[in-house]
DNA sequence: TTGCGTTATGTTTTGCTGGGAATAACAAAT
DNA sequence: ATTTGTTATTCCCAGCAAAACATAACGCAA
């Protein structure tokens, strides 16, 4: 019956929050992994097409929610300055990538029983 | 190290899609069923507090992409008409929840492994 | 033949999110 | 002192998605 609809895909979004607002999600996820990946704020935000203040509000956003530091930020100096990431924020990122990909596996393979032919 | 942050719930959203278009979601699933409960799209709208404009647009992009026919209409008659489901559409809702409500308990469980003290 | 409640659809208005420009502070190197 | 590239923050504007408004058609009942 629904074998016209068989090119379908699933598709998971995972996201940690507490009363309603989002705490951690994908997007605070690609962000902390740019920053760790170039070691700047500003060189992240281009990366992913996103402006430098909507980059800096996510992550501190973020920050005010859990209560946490997620980034070190040190300006000026012979290049300018830079971010890095702290502890909690490395193991926000290793906890929530193995829960997204846990999931989005399962999701996977529950997809094909039921929609598979 | 994050047991300040022991109040975070884990949320997941699945839908299925097609070449990035959204096919099948949590929005057209309430939708369908606020029909089935109410027999129209009107009171099915007003339930939802969505417009009734809003609910139409839904439903039917869903139809176009899926290519096949979610509902029934009847304009006219004794009570003004009416919308029921088509055998597709109450198909697409049991396998739609199945996914969901498994999904989401996995993602429950994963989440306490990884992110419980 | 008028009224009613529904489907069906076009047009206008509104509100909100995100982008961009502008500006300041900072510290190392030269 | 000047240059440099970054962080940090404010303000205004555009674009888009949702809401609101408007209108037509339909068919049964009274």
């Amino acid at each position: 019956m629904l074998n016209q609809v068989n090119t379908m895909k699933v598709r998971v979004k995972i996201w940690l929050d507490e009363d309603e607002r989002i705490i951690f999600g994908e997007g605070v996820r690609n962000l902390l992994l740019a920053i760790q990946r170039t070691g700047s704020i500003n060189r992240a935000s281009e990366e992913l097409n996103m402006s430098y203040r909507r980059a800096w509000e996510k992550i501190h956003r973020v920050e005010k929610r859990m209560g946490q530091t997620l980034v070190i930020t040190q300006t000026g100096g012979a290049h300018g300055g830079g971010t890095s990431l702290t502890e909690v924020a490395r193991e926000m990122l290793n906890r929530y990538d193995q829960l997204e990909s846990e999931v989005t596996a399962f999701a996977n393979k529950k997809f094909v029983e039921l929609f598979g032919e």
